[in-house]
DNA sequence: AAATTTAGCTTAATCGTTTTCGACAATGAG
DNA sequence: CTCATTGTCGAAAACGATTAAGCTAAATTT
């Protein structure tokens, strides 16, 4: 391993010179700082990253948070793509993606773990937010944190507009003729608060009340959950005309459902997804859904988590509340 | 933070004997030790993973070289699975996560990277490995390496049985009396190669002759292009009764042109995919196709990296072939 | 009883960097 | 000509940990 101690006795300088030389402080000549970092170059240097952690308390390094009970976020189709999205912004500004844990060795919280990896900050997504643990993180204030799809108070907070998102999906299926729509949602967390808040309050808006049975606490990506609840829902005496569902991947539970009691999708029952999932447009029939952006969601926690880090104090603390898109596809009948 | 050296202030001891018994290093003796212990959980000491690795040159850090031209390794199914999989065997034993990359700031090779943070050793998967920056990092011998589903000597590869699992599924075909059968593979990488030839033997074997229309390299994951070699396909005059594809994305696409036409699954055309990924098995008809342990695939990869790392000349090189599953399904007509 | 070993602890060097402070020479101002 | 300023550079301390070597006193051997 070349250090700058080897590069100091090439270009018989001091040690310091050449840390300086390389880190383009102004105390060097513009003649010995081209030398050295021409000889630098020559001799295939690079920092090393655990030196300069030490000694500077920064390690280009951001820690993510992404566990799911059952999956990690890898396996989350949504989180992954977010995900994706966060670490190629952050690595064209030079930081690097370490996974925080908690199943350690000598067990460490998320905390203790940010903090013995020296994290410069963290991205939080796709965990349980009441987690004692996800808390401790949240409040301790050193550590500059961004969550995503969920608000804490003093934190950053990227979300995907949920409300406006179901809002668009209830007016789609409105303008094709739908009144009575049915919402099988997923476990009960904010976002979904939010996307039955604006569900129900988008028909009122039309004057339609929904009744009790045609509101399904189910859960995400659940195919089998939602079959269950699309059977129950079917065998209404006054069954809806079209189904939300929490999910693209739930939807098609529920198309399966539709299909098995000889129904067909969109002719006799209209299906709507979330999410825009990369499957939900090769499938057939192709799944009226809201494409969430991924990548603007992921490009823009990046971009909020590094400001912070660089500038700890002048960051304002807000929420970024981003834009999906509906994918009309063909789940959806006109039935006007 | 709190470090070694307050402990050693508090307990009067010098910083040596606290990281001695912190360490269970047998110099010390079983009071004093015990006594450090409990002083440095009570003040919620854990170690400064820079310090300790600037001194020690190990991170208990693993480098992830995860990249795709189009996509990162993360929104691949497989792949994310794989990786989750060895993300979960890894934690267990001590050690974390970062993703390794080459778009760093000054820009670093793959291997540069992974000297610059100092990883104990990578994993790399779902790469072009004819990169000439892989080679770089793979010929280096004081990193430890394995390879996911791609051999190189001198390394450690852990791989998906894709010859008998191509075997496995052109004899459940062949069972339910097709004989006429196509294959659109993927791109032309080592597993593709094993696949195709797997399936051409395992025809042979039943003295059945491919002709060359039916062997047609597609790519992976890519349901339009299958979508159109499947209609180009079904054109010929003499049309396969069964396609197969290079995974199960792209026999949706290919199952989508079916329709188009005016066919059925598996009624009028079979279709056999590959991954069993889980969007297979939840669609309908489910897809006939051979799932691909990545649990297993992760877990054996994690265990072999870390016994190499921690036994660098004691580990034997070799190859470890994971089997897959038959996932039957119902895309697959019996014509007997 | 003298010599040697052992247990238990400390001292100090070291890993590779950054950064403060001081040294020194050259330059400019008065 | 003297004094202050500026531009370059180096010495040394520091970050927090590990570890070889040395020291002291007690335990053991001869």
């Amino acid at each position: 391993m070349v250090t700058l101690r080897e590069i100091a006795r090439e270009c018989k300088v001091s040690v310091a010179t050449v840390s300086k030389a390389l880190n383009d402080m102004n105390d060097v000549s513009p003649e010995t700082k081209e030398a050295i970092k021409t000889t630098a170059r020559r001799m295939g240097y690079y920092p090393n990253s655990s030196a300069r952690a030490l000694k500077t308390n920064r390690t280009y390094n951001i820690g993510v948070l992404f566990v799911d009970e059952s999956n990690s976020g890898l396996t989350h189709d949504y989180f992954a793509n977010v995900l994706d999205s966060f670490k190629r912004s952050v690595e064209k500004k030079g930081y690097d993606l370490t996974f925080i844990n908690s199943t350690h060795n000598r067990d460490m919280t998320y905390l203790e773990h940010s903090r013995y990896r020296g994290v410069d900050g963290v991205v939080i997504a796709c965990v349980d937010f009441d987690d004692p643990q996800v808390l401790e993180l949240v409040r301790y204030d050193a550590i500059p944190v961004v969550t995503i799809d969920h608000v804490f108070d003093y934190r950053i907070a990227v979300m995907s507009d949920n409300i406006q998102g179901m809002h668009d999906l209830v007016e789609y299926a409105y303008s094709k003729g739908h009144r009575r729509m049915a919402y099988i949602s997923g476990d009960d967390t904010a976002v979904t608060r939010n996307r039955v808040g604006s569900f129900v309050r988008s028909l009122e808006k039309h004057y339609i009340d929904t009744p009790e049975e045609y509101l399904i606490s189910s859960a995400y990506r659940n195919p089998e959950l939602a079959y269950k609840y699309t059977r129950q829902l079917l065998q209404l005496m006054d069954s809806p005309t079209c189904i939300f569902y929490p999910d693209d991947y739930s939807a098609i539970g529920g198309i399966n459902a539709i299909r098995d009691i000889g129904l067909s999708v969109p002719d006799n029952i209209s299906v709507v997804g979330y999410d825009g999932s990369y499957i939900s447009q090769i499938m057939s029939p192709r799944l009226t859904t809201l494409r969430q952006d991924t990548v603007k969601i992921g490009s823009v926690a990046a971009e909020k988590l590094i400001h912070l880090i660089e500038n700890p104090r002048t960051t304002l603390i807000q929420r970024f509340v981003m834009n999906g898109e509906l994918v009309a596809g063909e789940s959806v009948a006109d039935i006007n």
